[in-house]
DNA sequence: ATGATTTATTATACTTTATATAACAAATAA
DNA sequence: TTATTTGTTATATAAAGTATAATAAATCAT
């Protein structure tokens, strides 16, 4: 069985993560925050998150290159786990089912 | 403009005293966690959230009867408010657009 | 080559959510 | 009139969420 659930934001970064495809790191996923899901958070509420996830085996790193602009330190890149994607999936199942019990929140009526 | 967002446990309570209706108490939402989303939690747990639910104002209270059955102090008995009930929609809706970014987890993909 | 600037991550601290255990309260059946 | 049942309240702790400050590694300008 899986490990649990995931926190609400923790989830939200998850879904940056596979948005930014081969471009998620920290600042990236910060202002995905910003433009996909209308949330203002610093950068420390970012990394702060990725690193649970990691360690819980949701999501893995690697180091990548610099910043294509001015000056700056190389990334870290995040991408998904098959863990990751797997409970990502299965959340998504799980509110869908208990949304689709209540006929005001069910998906057809959007 | 609306409090923030849900943490997913919130969430999950809100969904069970929907689905109760006029029977969303303590314990019976324990239940029906247990059967409609697969969550076993002492009702302390459930007890701690519907009371934060309720200062947020997205849950009001009022004392119902006792139980149909032998002993028992009266229930506590819960029902969504209309903040309660937007912001759940509000809710959905932010994950629904989310996840029909992702081919993956979209929603026509089920 | 060195210091200022930029892009980025790490470290740390604090608040809110999530969750459990234990204590208490009010019914009623015996 | 007390033992049992059904229920809530009080309290404590762990985990998630979030911010601020510190540090690091590039590079541009001098």
């Amino acid at each position: 069985m899986g490990k649990e659930h995931l926190g609400e934001f923790e989830e939200l970064i998850l879904l940056m993560i596979i948005l930014l495809k081969e471009d998620a790191y920290g600042l990236a996923i910060r202002h995905a925050l910003r433009d996909h899901a209308n949330r203002t958070v610093t950068i420390g509420a970012v990394h702060g998150t990725v690193n649970r996830l990691e360690k819980k085996g949701f999501i893995e790193s690697s180091l990548g290159g610099g910043s294509d602009l001015r000056g700056g330190r190389r990334k870290r890149l995040f991408k998904i786990t098959n863990a990751g994607q797997s409970i990502l999936e299965k959340s998504r199942d799980e509110k869908m089912t208990l949304w689709n019990k209540i006929p005001e929140l069910s998906v057809q009526n959007i």
